[in-house]
RNA sequence: GGAGGGAUGGCUGAGCGGUUGAAAGCGCCUGACUCGAAAUCAGGUAGAAGGGCAACCUUCUCGUGGGUUCAAAUCCCACUCCCUCCGCCA
């Protein structure tokens, strides 16, 4: 959330910063009303209490001494009834103040392009050179079937729709690739693998912003009220929420591989084939608990560790800035890497990478002191590196050979013990 | 699932109805001593909200939410979490 005293000393800044993101500015008209009530009522509220406490000290006293402090006794049953009412008054403003604060989005970033949707998302450079083919190559999904390495059929039989099954070299794949993508963050990037739960509570979702706007987006248990994990990003930010870190442990870098859960509402009908858009992925994501002044930084740092693992694997990409309108909530900024995908001759996003300033610690409540004992936000980053089913999807694309079969990239092959898939 | 025990500041741990936001120890910070450090000594050291230009003042918080009382960390109720034992179990 944003800083409750930047919506009361800048109104306009933070009108100008959310409509920018395609958001009503008149929640912040809503918020200053509620902010004003709230505050007058808390001020009512203590000066009571003062004159409660001093009474009732004053009645300590007097009982000490063995006087009588029935009639004092009275008047101040009298006011503490007066505080109650006035209490459950300012519970109910605190309700509608919090749910305000929540539902406001991070204002973006000054960088940031001004546009209104995915369109004006502009494409900031391109890596390596489109594959070429001396023949037509084909989709992931077709190649993948034909070396039954993927199942759609019996995925959608044991699931529904948006499911699919590995099979074979194609489970084998999958799991390289994870292990893979960990190792080297870990090793070359000076990442801590973390192995987080894949059920997470509402005050976590909450935590990194999926909650209270984005609940039909997720798969929710109901008897117990817990989400299916959508991204690593909740549980590993969430890992320090409510706590005071030191200066001295920033910069922390977690990794995480998690299964990740979308139901992906909004999206009937598109990217209907293959495994690009499915509602169970797997992703490895990456972390970082930064400071404030560090966080620019240290997101180039955290793009370059997410364009590492492209280069690593051969595949031809670009870098996406999102505008303004694409930025999504709790985004200052927002890098998506984009993978080439020789079948439908396009870049499609396969990961992402954010800086959320201090907006999720804010909700999070995560705050490190400095060395001269000051307590202050960290700033979260966050990125993908990669989205696992995507990887493989481009490579089987990418890496396609006439005859149908698949090359493994040079990395994946002690992973593999193979260096081609075949048909058979 | 059954029975019992517990939850206090960065940590350990006292307090069990009246200046107790909280003893003590550890840690940390500042100063003294020292060429420097260690040890020692002295002092400081929770978070949040509201008010004030500020120094500062006020309020709230001892797992969470209610209740009793003039007054609750302390008594009562509910919930959550942790621990021990029993049962079940991948």
């Amino acid at each position: 959330m944003l800083d409750p005293n930047l919506i009361r000393e800048m109104p306009d800044v933070v009108k100008d910063g959310i409509t920018k993101k395609g958001t009503d500015p008149s929640i912040v008209d809503d918020f200053l009303e509620v902010d004003r009530k709230r505050r007058d009522l808390i001020k009512k509220i203590d000066e009571m209490r003062h004159k409660r406490r001093t009474l009732s000290e004053e009645i300590g006293s007097i009982i000490a001494r063995g006087g009588d402090a029935e009639g004092i006794k009275e008047s101040v049953r009298e006011t503490g009834t007066q505080i109650n009412e006035l209490e459950s008054e300012l519970r109910n403003i605190e309700s509608v103040y919090q749910d305000l604060l929540l539902r406001i989005p991070n204002l973006p970033y000054s960088a940031v392009p001004y546009g209104k949707d995915e369109s004006e998302n502009v494409v900031i450079r391109q890596e390596g050179e489109k594959k070429e083919f001396p023949f037509t190559p084909r989709s992931h999904w077709e190649i993948g079937e034909a070396l039954d390495i993927i199942d759609f059929k019996r995925g959608v039989k044991i699931s529904g729709a948006r499911f699919y099954v590995l099979k074979g070299l194609g489970a084998k794949l999958e799991r390289a690739l994870i292990s893979w993508m960990i190792e080297l963050h870990i090793q070359k990037h000076g990442y801590t693998e973390i192995f987080p739960p894949f059920l997470i509570n509402r005050a976590s979702m909450t935590g990194t912003g999926q909650l209270p706007k984005f609940e039909e987006d997720m798969y929710h248990i109901e008897v117990d009220d817990l989400f299916l994990n959508p991204t690593a990003e909740v549980p590993v930010t969430n890992l320090y929420r409510d706590e005071i870190l030191s200066e001295e442990e920033l910069p922390i870098k977690y990794v995480a591989y998690t299964a990740c859960f979308r139901r992906e509402a909004g999206a009937a009908g598109k990217d209907t084939r293959g495994i690009i858009r499915v509602h169970q992925f797997n992703k490895v994501e990456m972390v970082r608990f930064v400071k404030a002044e560090d966080s620019y930084k240290e997101l180039d740092e955290l793009i370059d560790n997410a364009e590492d693992v492209l280069r690593e694997l051969g595949l031809s990409y670009q870098i996406k800035m999102m505008c303004t309108g694409d930025l999504g909530f709790a985004a200052a900024v927002k890098y998506d890497p984009e993978v080439y995908m020789p079948y439908q001759d396009k870049y499609v996003e396969i990961s992402s990478c954010s800086n959320f300033e201090d907006f999720q610690a804010r909700r999070a409540n995560i705050r490190y002191r400095t060395k001269d004992g000051k307590i202050r936000f960290v700033h979260t980053l966050n990125g993908s590196g990669l989205a696992v089913g995507r990887t493989m999807a481009a490579i089987l694309e990418n890496y396609q050979t006439e005859d149908g079969s698949v090359i493994i990239p040079e990395v994946l092959q002690k992973y593999m013990g193979i260096d081609k898939i075949s048909r058979k």
